[in-house]
DNA sequence: TTGAAAGCGTTACCAA
DNA sequence: TTGGTAACGCTTTCAA
């Protein structure tokens, strides 16, 4: 910076105000130093411009997942939403473990982000502890937290998976199944399954039917397998609701190589709304949750807290049931 | 951290050693001056720490879009294989467009990345200006450039597409189409569609069943309103190419609702080895070409280019054929 | 609109 | 093994 001001005879305070936007500068004043700047190929160094000035520009988010196109969407629309407030995001994966997240948590907050934004609303009593003092907002995205710690941009995965219950019910179905990934550590999956048994319940219908295997992220394949044993062992379920709409489609997959008719003999429907539930054959009947919206009202969020923004009163829609051929027959 | 030397009766530059690891500092004082952190509170500040010792611990990543299964296995392998240097991503996605790249590159430059990694070898002109400038390693991915800016790690996709055209023609297909997004765009889709023509012509078959529409990503509804187009334009096609699996996956769900044999009256295949090839019905023949490897290659390539460790000699395989049913009836 | 001085929180470097 | 001093590249603050 020094080498620019010399070429264009100014101090290094006029080049710091000239290289910024909204700065008080002559216009030929700006037009000089920036010319100089690019004759020499200086580039600003945001790191040292951030120390001085105490923010760091940066937000820190934690996802379960980067290969997940639900949490890839709430990732495009967080990026898209925070592209003109000039936030980059720090961004880490958890692979679904609550004590990477804290590692993650931990890390991030050595950097100074301006907000912290983490993925569901279940997380370990140091990590809660962390982000309490970090005396920066925190959104939980993707959940519903009994206990926030700050705020959270989410909805209930059990009462989601209730919409779906009550669907099969309406069809007549009550042999109902639920397929899901290794309960202890995906915990919206989890949610949704207590959902699942909650309101079977509540209707007094068998809720037991319930095949939990393999860590998350749950896979088509595991669709595939995990609807194997479901039948070997409850060969009359008519209904079965999968974890999300990879495993439903696995799931229906398995039917389609065994001749099994779906949904006349057993109705499958998944979560998630993935592109895949409008081109499989069945199409999938799924609940939309609105992955690329938590994204962008979570950036919307952010930037209100810390101030680039307005505050939007936009609120989240609840899941809806989106009902296919895979659970009513055309 | 002056509090924390206050505390442990120590100068802030043994608090400084004691908090980092390989720095001699005695056993007792470390303790001590952990306990006292522990007790404030005191999370160090890398910013700062980064600020002055030159070392910013950033890789730059760009990918053209986070909600790709391929780009995102790479990202798992990159993320996986940077995590032992303690070296931070700054992830930015270009959205397919070399502009928003070039923007990305310029911003992500300010912030001192220790080294940059882009997808793919074409960029703008003053894109590879800065990364040439910039003084660090530079990683093209998923490509193997005709003039590299330092290194890569990718293979050819036009190699890698005249794989499938082969297994075409074995097959006995000569009438064979293909399936892409918006040409000008997606520089790997628009090499495989390069390597698809080339081949055909060089073994004086008709290349001109092409069909090139939406913007990259090329989802599944894409596969199935090409396919439509395609086989409206030359209705006797009896095997298609698609740029991925997801268009793959679609183009055969057109047939299955259209009651078109695959593969007996039409062959389809993709390219990505996505999930989905394995259990569609039927299994969709693809290339598969080791995303996570990518990743995890070009995080032993940054890693061993800054000293963190011993340079490997890992090649990354090339792209490899894998046959199934909807190219081959059982 | 421009400039000068101080300082951000840490580490490099040298000395003890 | 420990401590003192300077310095990192910029912005804030105040003054001109």
């Amino acid at each position: 910076m020094l080498d620019v001001a010399k070429l264009a005879g100014v101090s290094p305070m006029t080049v710091s105000r000239a290289l910024r936007p909204d700065t008080s500068v002559g216009k030929k004043t700006r037009e000089n130093i920036q010319n100089a700047a690019e004759e020499l190929g200086y580039v600003l160094n945001t790191n040292a411009a951030n120390f001085a000035s105490h923010k760091t520009g940066f937000v820190a988010v934690t996802i379960p997942s980067i290969n997940n196109a639900n949490f890839a969407e709430t990732l495009t629309g967080l990026s898209e939403g925070l592209r003109n407030s000039g936030l980059q995001i720090l961004l880490g994966y958890t692979d679904y473990s609550k004590d990477e997240e804290e590692r993650l948590v931990e890390q991030f907050l050595q950097r100074r982000p301006e907000a912290v934004v983490v993925t569901g609303g279940s997380h370990t009593e140091r990590c809660r502890r962390l982000l309490k003092q970090a005396g920066v907002p925190v959104i939980e995205m993707w959940d519903e937290p009994e206990d926030p710690i700050d705020e959270h941009i989410g909805f209930s995965n059990a009462a989601a998976a209730s919409l779906m219950v009550d669907h099969f019910v309406s069809l007549g179905r009550t042999k109902i199944g639920f397929i899901g990934g290794d309960e202890m550590r995906d915990t919206r999956g989890l949610d949704r399954r207590r959902g699942f048994v909650r309101r079977l319940d509540e209707l007094d219908i068998d809720s037991q039917r319930i095949v939990s295997e393999g860590p998350p992220p749950v896979t088509m394949r595991e669709g595939v397998t995990s609807l194997t044993k479901l039948l070997e062992k409850w060969p009359d379920t008519d209904a079965v609701m999968c974890v999300s709409d990879l495993s439903a489609f696995g799931a229906i997959s398995h039917c389609i190589r065994n001749n099994i008719q779906v949904p006349e003999q057993i109705a499958i429907a998944g979560f998630g709304a993935y592109d895949i539930s409008e081109v499989s054959n069945p199409t999938i009947t799924t609940i939309d949750v609105d992955a690329k919206n938590i994204g962008k009202y979570t950036a919307a969020l952010v930037a209100n807290r810390l101030g680039y923004s307005e505050p939007s009163d936009l609120i989240l829609g609840k899941p809806k049931l989106l009902v296919r051929e895979s659970t009513t027959p055309i």
